[in-house]
DNA sequence: CAAATATATCGACTTTTCCCGATATATAGA
DNA sequence: TCTATATATCGGGAAAAGTCGATATATTTG
């Protein structure tokens, strides 16, 4: 993944406010509490939230994904997305370092 | 100017480059020595480098200049361009804080 | 003021992104 | 195995970005 599909992930409204609502799954899902949120939360919830269909949603995630910034965990026929913070650290160095 | 329009000045391998050049411009537009660097580099010496024509390099710069990342001072016909090591820190910080 | 030079803007064309509906795939349960 | 549900992938039309050549604007200089 280089540095322009990195930035390429984040130049989407929809896909930067996908990011915020995931550091606070049990405050912005809270209809996923019964299953838990330890391996993050589901395809599903995040469509509920953004304004978009399913295909697009799912498109979305996987760009966010390839980026590096949310990890999947496929349980049963859900597939969970959750943060990964240590994405978000590598590239604010990069952009104090290297760029 | 919003977080995507920042991102999206980013999205692009010679913006990107544009900016890494400008972390150095002694040493990456020698061609600009006897003006010296104070204010910056002039759009002449930038598109001499980028491989690209003077219309697209200079709405390049007004892209990068808009997104915050550089700033341009008119002199004489010159348009001189430096960056703004501030933005670089706020975008660094927007991704480990509020993104 | 006329010519030369540097930069900016405009109009057009191509490529990429956005976003959808339809379809495929995977899993769970009756 | 059949059906229902969740997600992924595919194909396409509309909108945005990339990039160019031509032209406009500003400034300097003869």
């Amino acid at each position: 993944m280089d540095q322009v599909d990195i930035f390429k992930a984040l130049s989407n409204k929809t896909r930067l406010q996908m990011l915020e609502w995931l550091k606070e799954p049990e405050l912005n899902f809270p209809g996923q509490k019964e299953y838990g949120y330890a391996e993050g939360v589901c395809v599903g919830q995040i469509q509920a939230k953004a304004n978009l269909t399913q295909s697009t949603v799912s498109e979305y995630l996987s760009i966010l994904q390839r980026a590096g910034f949310i990890k999947a965990t496929r349980k049963g026929q859900w597939t969970y997305y959750k943060r990964d913070e240590a994405a978000f650290e590598r590239v604010s160095k990069l952009i104090t370092s290297t760029l």
